[in-house]
DNA sequence: GACAGACTACCGACCGCTCGGTTGGTGCGG
DNA sequence: CCGCACCAACCGAGCGGTCGGTAGTCTGTC
């Protein structure tokens, strides 16, 4: 399901992944993503590919080294994702829901990288978070706040302040590593839909001006 | 500025702080915070307390009754804290507002325990996250959801799931420790002032049916 | 077909270092 | 003289990383 190759930009080149390679970013990802990077040793990662700690140097130069890529691999492609999927012809209101849908698309698929990703640039901002990294998390967040200078533009929002706006939507997004349970009855880019529905319409049932004739979408 | 004593319940109670404890939880707090849990050493905790690392095992029996306090009393503290100023005869909406604000107002009074317990939470779920940690957790979402079910009763709101909407309005608040700038124009709470208004009112402008005759509150 | 050499994948053993934690003590106020 | 606050020195363990070597495979040459 995790098409790590693609995201590690592996497969589109001449090199051939070597098979161990892929098998040692995932196994690595998932660890660094459960325990972190500091909680996972070479060891760990080496004796959960069933090879010696020798043998991973032998792929890779150093710790940083494995996770150096997941974590671009996984800021830019989440980018090129939305950027994708996005159509600046369409109504802001529908790009911003492709936005949240097609992110928490992108979370469902390659969950462990995101994760990852996200806990290495939070622990050590200086070190491994690199200029070409923020410079693609910033793209990103760009582009949302471009949409929603858009929607301002065109009259369909009324934020007041897209940075702010633009913040209150990634962190809804953003938490969802949190608390999601893939195994649960509602996948990520449904409960991002309904994040959506909610973050448009509010979460004030009627205009405080004016009575409501029958409860507004009653529930049962 | 960090009450970190009355965080930690050791002013309640007939024993003396003893001014060298509440400095090393002080200086911890926020290496933790910093760094996480497994990046700062009692070696750097003590060379900042000005102590050897001797001193500090004089005062703490090992690494994780330092964090455990810090945790358990962040966990705590955020739920009496908006408990205290909740009001269950008050409007839903009136409520959930509070609710938000004085996390935040929290958050901001509190900001290193509360990110070296949430980190820690999330790094190692099973070890040092204990039941009553969880339980004092479960009580602080469980009243954001009985505002939002408050709500939905009275017809002041229209959230059809209410773990869905809570979830969406903790992803707003928790996510604020990764961008939150204290030295930035706006403090914590006027944020959260600010995300209220839009969950509330929702970020589309205005009702799809219907024409509107001014610009809805223009920006400029 | 045999053989040398280069190369790949792999490993056991080891290195220097830092970690959390311990030990045996010192100086000092009450 | 007791107990508190404190510390230099130390310990075993685990860390990231290195080293020398081995088994197999592919290639070119006689």
């Amino acid at each position: 399901m995790d098409d790590l190759a693609g995201l590690l930009g592996l497969d589109g080149n001449g090199e051939v992944p070597s098979g161990r390679i892929i098998q040692i970013y995932e196994v690595a990802c998932r660890q660094f993503a459960q325990r972190g990077f500091d909680g996972v040793s070479m060891r760990d990662i080496a004796a959960e590919c069933g090879i010696s700690k020798a043998t991973l140097y032998h792929y890779f130069p150093d710790k940083d080294s494995i996770l150096r890529p997941l974590a671009m691999g996984a800021t830019k492609s989440i980018y090129l994702h939305v950027a994708r999927h996005d159509d600046a012809t369409l109504p802001a209101v529908d790009r911003l829901r492709r936005f949240i849908v097609e992110t928490a698309t992108f979370f469902e698929a390659f969950r462990w990288a995101w994760i990852a990703g996200s806990t290495a640039f939070w622990s050590d901002p200086e070190a491994r978070a690199r200029k070409e990294r923020i410079a693609w998390r910033d793209r990103y967040e760009q582009l949302l706040r471009d949409i929603l200078q858009a929607g301002i533009d065109s009259g369909e929002l009324h934020a007041t302040d897209v940075k702010i706006a633009g913040r209150l939507v990634l962190g809804t997004i953003n938490w969802m590593p949190r608390w999601y349970n893939p195994a649960g009855p509602l996948k990520a880019p449904e409960i991002a839909g309904q994040f959506c529905d909610m973050l448009l319409a509010g979460l004030r049932a009627a205009p405080p001006k004016k009575a409501v004739g029958r409860k507004a979408k009653a529930k049962g």
